[in-house]
DNA sequence: CGCGAGCTTGATGCCGATCAATGCATGTGG
DNA sequence: CCACATGCATTGATCGGCATCAAGCTCGCG
C-alpha cells in the first residue's frame, strides 16, 4: 500500500496470531481481553494469498468463512441479471469480507483483490461456536455487522442525495480517514482502483469522476497525477460534503 | 394495512408470545425448534404502540432494544449534518428495526411509524445472552443482520445504476412480494408512504415519482389512484427491471 | 518502440431536477 | 353542512448536471 509509518511488510515477521497482529486494534479482536484473544488465535490459523485481479469469492459460492484483510486492498461488487454491476465497497487492512454470505449460506457478491493481498481465514461455524463462550467476541462481531449496515446507509445517503462533487469529496475523505487510522498519511494516497471502479461505487460514469478530479485540481483542493492524489485543502473538501446543495 | 387474508386485528386475541404469534414464520423465530421458541417467549414480553407519525427511536438515542414490527408500517431515515435526509428502508410486519444501534450503542437513524403501529420490544443484551445458549437463535439472528446487508447492497445497485422507471418498478415489485409473503394480494396495494418518501428512498424527486406512476398507468402497467395501486401487468414491470438500459 | 489499458478532455444530448400552477382528498370550525 | 385550509399529488415548462460519444493522451510493459 502507501508509504506506511509502520511498514506492512514487517507484519510477516510476527507469528500467525491475532494476539500479536498489529492490526488487532482495527480488526475483529478490537477490545478483546487477553483470554478471549488467545481463543481467537485458535480460530484464525490459516491465511490465503490473493493476487491482484483474482477473486477471493464470487457471488454464488458457498459460504464457509469470513476473511479479514491482512495486507492489500479489495473491492466488493454485486451484479444484476442484466450484467450491470455496482461496486458496494472497498476494503483495506483490518476490514472484514464475506458478511453477505451468512444470510443464505452463499455469497451474494464478488470480492476482488485490487492489489496482491493476503487475508486471514475465519471459519464461520467456528466463529459462531467460539462467540457462544466468549461474550466479548460475540459482542464485537455483532458490532462489526452493525457497522457495515450503518456504513451502507451512509452510502445510500450519498447515492440518493449528493451531487458528483460531493460524492467524490466524501469518498476521498473517507479513504484518507481509514488510511490514517492505519498509520498512513492523511494527505497523500495512491488509489488502488480505476476511475471506472470509483464511478461504479459513487454512481457516476468514469468521465465524470475524471472531470471532477480535474475540477478539484483546478480549484486547488487536490493534486492529481493519475492515481496519485495529494489533498491540498482538506477543509475545502469537507466544506463541499457538508454544505447542502439545496 | 391492506385487506388481509388473516386480519391483523385478530392477532390481539393470541397471547403475547412468539411461539403463538402468526408472524413467527417471517420474524426472528423463523426455523427455531420448540424449546428455543419457548425461550424466546421469555425474552419478548413487552410491546410498544407507536401512533402514525411518531418515532420509535431517533438518531442519537441510546440503543437498548431491537424491535420487531407486529402491525403497521415504518420508515427509517438517516440525515446528514446539512439537513438532507435519505429514507433507507420501509419495514412491515415481521421485520426488525434497530440493528444500526448495535455498532455504537446509539441509534444512527430515525424510525418513524407511517401508520398506527405496534412493535415487540427485544432487549438486546438479553438477546445476546440467550443466543449464547441457543445456537439456532444465534444463527438466525446473524442471518437477519446479514440479510440486511445484502438488502442494502441491492439498494446501492438500484441507486447507483438504475433509471427512474427501473427504480420505481423494482420498488413496487419488492413491496408486493413482501406483502404477498404476509398474505396480502400480489396485485393491489395501498401505499403507506408519500411520493416524497418514495422519492427519497429511490433517489428521485417526488415529481419524478408521480410522473413515473402516471407513465406506468398510461402504458397499462398499473392503475394508480393516489395511494391505491393496482398492478395490471407484473411481467411488464419485471421486464423493466431486468432489461439493461445500457 | 509500439501496443493497450486507463485517463483526460471536448461536444452534444437527454433524463430528471426545478419552478410553478392546479387538482384532489381530508378535516375543522363557523 | 358548507367554506376554507392544509397536505399531498399531478402536470406542464424550462433548465442543468451528468451521460454519452468521440478523440487524443499517458504510462507501463512486452
Amino acid at each position: 500500500m502507501q508509504q506506511a509509518v509502520v511498514s506492512p511488510i514487517k507484519l510477516e515477521a510476527f507469528k500467525v496470531a491475532c494476539s500479536s497482529c498489529n492490526l488487532r486494534e482495527l480488526c475483529l479482536p478490537v477490545g478483546l481481553s487477553a483470554p478471549d484473544l488467545e481463543q481467537l488465535d485458535t480460530l484464525v490459523s490459516t491465511r490465503r494469498t490473493v493476487p491482484r485481479g483474482e477473486t477471493l469469492f464470487r457471488s454464488g459460492d458457498t459460504f464457509q468463512s469470513l476473511y479479514a484483510v491482512r495486507t492489500g486492498f479489495f473491492k466488493t461488487c454485486v451484479s444484476a441479471e442484466d450484467g450491470r454491476d455496482q461496486v458496494t465497497g472497498f476494503q483495506m487492512a483490518g476490514e472484514l469480507l464475506g458478511l453477505d454470505g451468512i444470510s443464505n449460506d452463499r455469497h451474494s457478491c464478488d470480492a476482488v483483490a485490487l492489489e496482491d493481498s493476503q487475508v486471514c481465514v475465519i471459519p464461520y461455524s467456528q466463529l459462531e461456536e467460539l462467540s457462544r463462550d466468549f461474550t466479548e467476541l460475540q459482542h464485537q462481531f455483532h458490532k462489526i455487522m452493525s457497522r457495515e449496515i450503518v456504513r451502507d446507509h451512509g452510502v445510500m445517503l450519498l447515492l440518493g442525495s449528493m451531487r458528483a462533487e460531493e460524492r467524490l469529496a466524501a469518498f476521498l475523505l473517507n479513504l484518507t480517514q481509514r488510511l490514517q487510522a492505519r498509520g498512513f498519511s492523511a494527505s497523500s494516497l495512491i488509489l488502488r482502483m480505476t476511475r471506472e471502479e470509483i464511478g461504479s461505487y459513487l454512481g457516476l460514469k468514469l468521465e465524470t469522476v475524471s472531470r471532477t478530479f480535474s475540477k478539484f485540481q483546478d480549484e486547488g483542493l487536490l493534486e492529481v497525477k493519475q492515481r496519485a492524489i495529494t489533498i491540498v485543502d482538506p477543509a475545502g473538501l469537507k466544506r463541499l460534503v457538508n454544505s447542502a446543495s439545496n
